[in-house]
DNA sequence: AGGATCATGTAACCGGTTACATGATTAC
DNA sequence: GTAATCATGTAACCGGTTACATGATCCT
């Protein structure tokens, strides 16, 4: 039940909207964590039944009326509980569709295999731009509004743009195995 | 719909009963795709109603008989149009609650966390030496039985264990910054 | 004029997980 | 004895995706 830890973890940084937690979802956690609108509106209407978040409405002009969200006592323990109890297992699940493309290579074309490849270059380097603004944004703002929790958005970040340049490398290394094979 | 891609992948190999496929499952893409017994009868017989595999009653003594599974000529399109068709975006979903943790990580105490660091090392190290047996395994069956497959079973799986040497790398940096921070 | 942004939701569907059901044989 | 392996499935549930619905303001 992580897309409700998360929405709990955010609002606990202070109260939000559905759709402001929607924004922070895409902004700050989207490469580890993502949620649909629906998603999180559904989960926002269950865990107000259930006592972790109240709600009360802001009434704007101009704008649609705002639904402001909350964190309760009980939703923060919630949140605790889940924080502390670590999984046995720590492996994410996998699943993807491009390695299993590639797994089944054999019934491709070299070439549109490379293309393949050469695309998946660019889209990670692009990935990881993207992910060293991210950082650079948090280290701008610094210890003295962020806080503790810098040094763990380093981590969590500094990881992606390690995979990331892990796997720009092996891509690389297969376009050149397969450049020297004869398939 | 990868898991159906991935089943007729495999029974592009050979007929194959649902009990078969999810070993194989378990046993050469479990690195990269998972799928349990139950998800797989379903599939198989959705697939079957679809056209893209036949069955056949394997009867035998002393054990359960065996409905065994052919793919059709159907079923080879349809893998071949999945197959073909790269999507835009490469991207696979990021859902990883260990780092949803690790973000959240400014309200656990040190100690744990390190804890947890260490135990994502140990795990991982378990894993690259599970992925190389399965290396070594296709290396020593070789060109000759498994042919031109085996250069891609190699590209997926180095790709697994390099990025796990990558975030073991990263899991020690973590530990190392932590123990020199004072939260 | 047309699309993005702000803001809320519902409904249907689809795929993955968990639990249940059955039952013989083989290995420790 | 008891756990694993062989072999098939069904049913309920749960979480994520996609489509639908509404409507004003702001920017190009």
């Amino acid at each position: 039940m992580s897309l409700r830890s998360g929405i709990l973890g955010l609002l606990s940084y202070g109260p939000k909207t559905g759709y402001s937690l929607k924004k922070e979802f895409d902004q700050s956690i989207g490469y580890l964590w993502t949620a649909s609108l629906s998603q999180i509106y559904r989960e926002l209407g269950t865990m107000e039944k259930k006592g972790y978040i109240r709600s009360s409405i802001e009434v704007q002009e101009d704008r649609p009326d705002k639904k402001v969200y909350t964190i309760t006592d009980e939703g923060k323990s919630e949140f605790l509980r889940w924080l502390t109890d670590f999984p046995d297992n720590l492996s994410s699940v996998k699943r993807d569709d491009f390695m299993l493309r590639i797994f089944f290579g054999s019934q491709l074309k070299k070439g549109e295999l490379i293309k393949q490849f050469e695309r998946f270059i660019e889209q990670k380097k692009n990935y990881i731009e993207l992910l060293n603004r991210l950082l650079a944004s948090h280290e701008e703002k610094g210890i003295k509004t962020i806080g503790k929790d810098l040094i763990f958005w380093r981590f969590t970040a500094k990881r992606a743009v390690m995979t990331l340049e892990t796997v720009i490398k092996w891509a690389r290394e297969c376009i050149t195995e397969l450049e020297e094979a004869d398939l």
